[in-house]
DNA sequence: TATTGATTTTAGGCATGCCTAAAAAAAAAT
DNA sequence: ATTTTTTTTTAGGCATGCCTAAAATCAATA
């Protein structure tokens, strides 16, 4: 059995695995999970015990094959349940985390994989980050924002990478929402903000905005 | 902050009251809950520093009106859930209960307000308990079997009261499941079974069945 | 009423997952 | 190449929620 801590922690681990490719040092884990150094040793050794993560002494862990398993499976549940908060529940981007973090912890094979076909098999979730397979596999299909497309370009709103109130409420002002077909019309040099077309409309969003809302090119 | 445990032990005397109306012993606290009485003795002294119960030493506890009102709280979580995991899920009615009692754990209100909304406020979940409103409120709406049903009487089928795998699989094969219509027509003395008719057709059951499919009454 | 038997409580322990403080090791700066 | 600073580990404690064994209380019956 792996407990609900064992779980937090092989999540930080992969993580920040993910972004550095390095060992992750003990107190990066300690601040990202807001506990004590001392805390983070004492579970690393455990999960060394339980071959979930490759350990050395003063020399940072990263994670086992059996280790990154686990993890890429806590991720999948994560980001499914992100998913179905969203789109079935009515959350906002902003307010499906913390209730996703409880929810990932709930054992059941056949519950996320129902909740994946009632989903549809989402490939992203409202972050715009990539649900894995339930064999572990991530769709590594680039983060594009608005931002960095071309005039003419088309996509699809996938998601946001912001959790902003502010920021949320004004793409619900403007209607968009994950599904929305985009094109980009024009780019205004001095301030850099975008024109661009959806829905039969057009309309003017600033920089900020247009890089931070993600898509998918078609 | 309540903890999963302290949930698990209010639920418990709740429903042990709710059948027995008399103070719930130490022992049947700890076989229900599959563990020592010493450690129900000890917990109840802790839930009663929290006023979550009343207790007199040798004497068995019962719930405080918060300690109730928290015990309900959880039933309704539990009860939608095995809503939602056989409505929108398809899970059957006998693999819902592990899971939703785990899901019944999760904090937050918002979750389950959207969760009743998505299920459109059912009243009675797929074993045909009352799932209490968001105010505590239960149906007391009689669970009548269609055993229990006069000739020509007519109802609603709105769950069944056996986990039986074999049970299940036999209403699959009836194609008996919740929402059906059914009108009794015959009661045969000789072996209590039953001629009823639903989606303009007829059939025969046994007293065993007829016994554990749970009615409506229009 | 006294004794037997069941129930409940107390006492003392154990694993988990935290903590702080101190020691050890590594990294950075002089 | 030392010294200083930072990081990591060890050591010893604490709360939670469980356990077993023994003591206390209650209930039942002779």
């Amino acid at each position: 059995m792996i407990t609900r801590s064992e779980e937090n922690y092989l999540k930080t681990i992969f993580s920040v695995f993910m972004q550095t490719q390095n060992n992750v040092s003990t107190n990066e884990i300690a601040n990202l999970l807001d506990t004590s150094p001392a805390s983070v040793t004492e579970m690393i050794k455990k999960l060394q015990e339980k071959n979930l993560v490759l350990y050395e002494k003063y020399n940072g862990v990263r994670l086992s094959k059996e280790g990154e398993e686990k993890a890429v499976a806590i991720i999948r549940k994560h980001r499914l349940w992100e998913t179905f908060l969203v789109r079935k529940l009515d959350f906002s981007w902003s307010e499906v985390h913390d209730v996703a973090e409880q929810l990932e912890h709930i054992k059941s094979e056949k519950l996320i994989d129902k909740l994946d076909h009632l989903l549809n098999y989402p490939k992203f979730d409202p972050h715009g980050d990539p649900i894995p397979t339930k064999t572990g596999v991530f769709n590594h299909q680039e983060r594009i924002s608005i931002y960095e497309m071309d005039i003419n370009e088309e996509g699809v709103i996938m998601g946001g990478s912001l959790d902003n109130k502010d920021f949320l409420d004004y793409l619900t002002k403007l209607k968009i929402s994950i599904g929305t077909k985009v094109k980009v019309l024009e780019q205004i040099k001095f301030d850099q903000s975008m024109k661009i077309e959806y829905d039969s409309k057009t309309e003017h969003i600033s920089k900020e905005i247009a890089e931070n809302i993600l898509i998918k090119i078609n």
